[in-house]
RNA sequence: GUGGGCGUAGCUCAACUGGUUAGAGUGUCGGGUUGUGGCCCCGAAGGUUGAGGGUUCAAGUCCCUUCGCUCACCCCA
C-alpha cells in the first residue's frame, strides 16, 4: 500500500500545523479587522466556470485537476478563488461594496518543485463594486498588516495593465498578452533570448529597450501625453505616498498571468524569493460570467509560500496558555482546578499521565509552553497554585481567588 | 507535459569494489534520581533499505518498471 500523501501535497504535523493556523489566524483576524466578511465556496466546481476565463480556454485542463464524475459531469478543482467569487457575484445580489475574505487550498496539476504544490493554501481579498484606487490603496494596508503580524517586510511591485497595453500596442498590435508574458522573463533570461523569443512571435523587440530601463518617466516621454496608464499610474503614486505605503513601487517589467486583469496590477515578494502574493483589478470578470459589469480589486496571498519563508527562517509558534500538573494529587481536583481556569478563558493543558514533576516540566518545555502551572498537596492545602514561568526559572505562589493575576502571568 | 539528480529507523546520516542477524547520533517510549527542568544513568521499541519485478550462489549496492522528492523548462502562490 502507498501510504505517502499524493504527489505535490503534504502532511502538517505539530509545529507546522500550529505555523499554518498560526498564519491563517492573524489573516483571518486583520480581514475582519478591515470589514471584510468570510465566503465559502466547494472545493470542486463545474469546468466551465475555469474555461470561461480569457483565451486560454479548454488548454487550462493541462494545468488543473480536471475530471469527469459517475453522472459524466465535467467537473475540476478549485486552482484559485476568483473564478468562484466571480460566480457567486454573478447570481446573488450582493450589497455594494462586497468585501470578502476566502482561506482555504486550491490545486494545479503543475509538476511539484521546492514551494510549488499541487495542493496549497491561499488567503484572498476581494472588494467588489469600488471602481476608484481607493480600494487598491485598502488592499496593500491590508497587505502591510498581514505582513507585519508575522514580522515581515514585503516588497510590492505593480504595474497597470492599461499602460502595457498602451506601450506595447505601439511595438505588438494585438500580441500584447504574448509580448507580457515573453517580457516577464528578462529578470531570469539572458537579453539575448528574450529578443529572440519575441522576434519569433514577429514582435518588435525594441521594446526591451523602453521595458529594460524600468522607468515610468521613460515610459511617459515614449507615449508622449497622458494616458488612461499613465494617469492611473500617476494617481495611485499619488495615494501610495499620501498614505506613506513605501513598501510598494512601480515595476515596468510586471506583467502577471491572469488574463482577466484590466488596471492595476501587483505581486508581493520577500526578499527574493519567489513571489508570496499577488493581484490585481479585474473589471470585467464579473459581466463575463453573465452579471453585472462590477469593478473588482483583490488580492491572493500564498499561505503556503510564507509557511515556506518562515520555516526557513526558523520561526517557532509558542504554546499559549498553561501546562497544569500535580505532585502526587488525585487527578479529579486537577481536573477542577483546570475547569475554572478554563472558564476565565486561560488555555490548559493537563499532564494525563502522572508524571514526575522534571518529567512534566521538560514536557511542557519541548512542547512550547512558557508556563507551567504546579498543584501539590501545599498548594491544595493553601488553595493556591504555582506557577512557573520555564523560561527564566521564576516562579510564585499564587492564590487562586486571584484569576486576574494568574491570567496576568500567563498570557503574553 | 520535457529533461537531469535522489529515495536506508520520526529526523540527519553510515554500511569498502554486490558477501554473515542493515549500524550510529538525535528523537520517541519506559525506568532511576525528584517540591523544581532542559544534565546524567539504565532499558525498550522502531527498517519487508519507497514499492514491484529481474540478474546472481548472494542485492541497500547492478538492471527494468512504478511511486515520491528535488533541479531546470513550462506555468505560477
Amino acid at each position: 500500500m502507498n501510504l505517502q500523501p499524493v504527489r505535490g501535497m503534504r502532511d502538517l504535523v505539530g509545529q507546522d500545523a500550529l505555523i499554518q493556523e498560526f498564519i491563517e489566524g492573524n489573516f483571518r483576524r486583520i480581514f475582519a479587522s478591515f470589514g471584510y466578511a468570510p465566503l465559502y465556496t466547494p472545493a470542486v466546481e463545474n469546468f466551465d466556470l475555469f474555461k470561461i476565463k480569457g483565451s486560454v480556454g479548454e488548454a487550462i485542463k493541462e494545468e488543473i485537476y480536471y475530471f469527469k464524475d459517475k453522472g459524466e459531469r465535467e467537473l475540476a478543482l478549485r486552482f484559485e478563488f476568483t473564478a468562484s467569487l466571480a460566480r457567486v457575484a454573478a447570481t446573488t445580489q450582493l450589497k455594494m461594496p462586497f468585501k470578502r475574505y476566502q482561506i482555504g487550498e486550491v490545486y494545479r496539476y503543475d509538476r511539484p518543485q521546492a514551494k510549488r504544490y499541487r495542493a496549497f493554501t491561499q488567503a484572498d481579498i476581494d472588494i467588489l463594486g469600488v471602481g476608484g484606487l481607493e480600494a487598491e490603496i485598502e488592499i496593500m494596508q491590508v497587505i502591510k498588516s498581514c505582513f507585519e503580524s508575522l514580522k515581515l517586510k514585503p516588497k510590492v511591485i505593480f504595474n497597470s495593465r492599461k499602460l502595457l497595453q498602451e506601450v506595447l500596442g505601439k511595438f505588438a498590435l494585438g500580441k500584447e498578452i504574448e509580448a507580457m508574458r515573453i517580457l516577464d522573463k528578462m529578470d531570469k533570461v539572458e537579453k539575448k533570448e528574450v529578443k529572440l523569443m519575441l522576434e519569433e512571435k514577429g514582435i518588435d523587440s525594441r521594446v526591451i529597450e523602453l521595458i529594460e530601463k524600468n522607468s515610468f518617466e521613460e515610459i511617459q516621454k515614449f507615449l508622449d501625453k497622458e494616458t488612461q496608464g499613465t494617469k492611473e499610474i500617476k494617481d495611485f503614486i499619488n495615494l501610495l505616498k499620501e498614505n506613506e505605503l513605501d513598501f510598494v513601487e512601480f515595476d515596468a517589467r510586471l506583467a502577471r498571468g491572469f488574463e482577466y486583469y484590466t488596471g492595476i496590477v501587483f505581486e508581493i515578494k520577500l526578499d527574493n524569493g519567489p513571489s508570496v502574493g499577488g493581484g490585481g483589478r479585474f473589471d470585467k470578470l464579473i459581466s463575463t460570467y453573465g452579471g453585472q459589469e462590477t469593478p473588482a480589486v483583490g488580492v491572493g496571498l500564498g499561505v503556503s509560500r510564507i509557511f515556506d519563508y518562515l520555516k526557513e527562517n526558523g520561526f517557532m509558534v509558542g504554546n499559549q496558555g498553561l501546562y497544569l500538573f500535580g505532585m502526587n494529587v488525585n487527578s479529579t481536583k486537577l481536573f477542577k482546578i483546570a475547569n475554572i481556569l478554563r472558564k476565565e478563558n486561560i488555555f490548559v493543558e493537563i499532564d494525563l499521565n502522572k508524571k514526575n514533576l522534571s518529567k512534566n516540566i521538560e514536557f511542557a518545555q519541548k512542547k512550547g509552553y512558557k508556563f507551567v502551572g504546579i498543584i501539590g498537596e501545599n498548594e491544595l492545602k493553601a488553595n493556591t497554585i504555582t506557577i512557573k514561568n520555564i523560561e527564566n526559572g521564576e516562579q510564585e505562589n499564587i492564590s487562586l481567588k486571584e484569576i486576574e493575576k494568574i491570567k496576568s502571568r500567563v498570557n503574553w
